[in-house]
DNA sequence: TTGACATACTTACGCTGTAAGCCACAATGT
DNA sequence: ACATTGTGGCTTACAGCGTAAGTATGTCAA
């Protein structure tokens, strides 16, 4: 047996060209690929060590563990967001932030559950929310007020996209999955969801849902607030 | 060996008066109990079976697996959910089916992650979404408004919830918490962060969200819009 | 009484995260 | 040039997980 576990060292010595070595950015990097092409279940430590070409344990002379990693993620993905300009049009500006994550966190299919799961405070994370309430005290905003707008559009945020994901059909489908499971909603029992689905299948209602239908009611509602705000100094 | 495996059916026979007996509504009830005790990270099939004396694989027999159980915990829960009337005050209603809804959600700190993770479509979740649409097509939305106005509160529901869950600290802490990780947040780097939170340092802002205010805001919100398609007929 | 059936228990498998110890190599101090 | 030390990767091992498969027990109908 011991010539069994031999070979790997043999080729190293004969071969002194040695692989790329780890680091914590490359780790989390190939976590967040893998998490994206397989989903979240699939990444476990030695799966993710064996996209690095490299055994489980090694990982942990760089992450302190597989929570280590998860928290590493989400801040990769934080910081893809595009965090809101300070100054000039603040609507213009949170709206953006709020496209940009909605569209960060379609891309990254596990991050939404893992960002509102984990108590996150890494340098991304950090950086997007400075933005974001500077964005809303520049234009005016109390600190108190900024904190509850920016609460706020970051629950739709979460809870649009977490909704948006769970939700497993395509579009084009959703009109004939609405007709395979219309006989678990018998009109006698539901008949505002029975109605409903009959206007789908029907063609009459498409049935999607619009990220900036949610936000823009937030917005225009923080909107009047400023003004009221502003007109009663 | 084979005296360790007798006793209980000794005593089984000894004792004619037999345990209760499982069924799907009493394994549920028991680990929505346990998850509300020690988290969900601690309901196992093993750790489920022994609160309810019995071995893991007996459960088997009255459910389908893990995930047949986490299902029927989030349906048992959204039953505790007060379905807003149909007819009358649309506005009030959807108001009391929110809160109702934060309030369940809360006393259940699991529960949030799995509604939004699981596409549930048990009896409680029908009824729930049907009274809903109901609620608001009575009042004059349209199916395809009243759509969107029910995922746009639903986001804020999810989305508040597990951000308020994901917070660690009790409201009293917070003051003092901000003091300790100030200097996590430099105001060279991040001033505006940094200034928040001197504000809840000294008292000045309590930092508390308010669920109702994303709420209404999006409750005013849908008010105006359905009147003004109630004028534009 | 006997057979069928439902329920519960036992065993076993492959997976998980990670603690502990070992070993080869590179850099450093002498 | 040589010994020392530290670092990063590897191996092994453990307790726990969900659950497939097989077995034993108790209840009821014929």
């Amino acid at each position: 047996m011991s010539s069994k576990k031999s070979p790997t060292r043999a080729v190293r010595r004969g071969k002194p060209a040695r692989r790329a070595p780890l680091s914590r950015e490359r780790v989390l990097r190939a976590a967040v690929e893998l998490a994206d092409a397989e989903g979240l279940a699939a990444l476990s430590m030695r799966r993710l060590a064996q996209a690095l070409g490299v055994e489980a344990m090694s990982l942990y002379n760089h992450v302190a563990g597989k929570d280590d990693v998860l928290d590493g993620m989400v801040d990769l993905v934080v910081g893809e967001i595009e965090a809101p300009a300070v100054g000039g049009d603040w609507k213009a500006a949170i709206r953006r932030r709020a496209v940009s994550a909605h569209e960060v966190l379609l891309r990254h299919r596990w991050a939404p559950l893992r960002v509102v799961s984990t108590l996150n405070i890494g340098p991304a994370m950090r950086r997007y929310v400075d933005a974001t309430i500077g964005c809303l005290t520049a234009a005016g905003f109390s600190y108190a007020l900024a904190d509850r707008a920016w609460n706020a559009i970051d629950s739709h945020i979460y809870g649009f996209t977490l909704q948006q994901l769970n939700f497993p059909l395509a579009p084009g489908e959703y009109a004939s999955a609405a007709q395979q499971f219309l006989h678990l909603i018998p009109p006698e029992q539901y008949p505002h969801m029975h109605a409903m689905s009959r206007l789908v299948i029907d063609g009459k209602h498409d049935g999607l849902q619009d990220f900036t239908f949610g936000l823009d009611l937030l917005l225009d509602g923080l909107e009047r607030l400023l003004e009221r705000t502003k007109a009663a100094v």
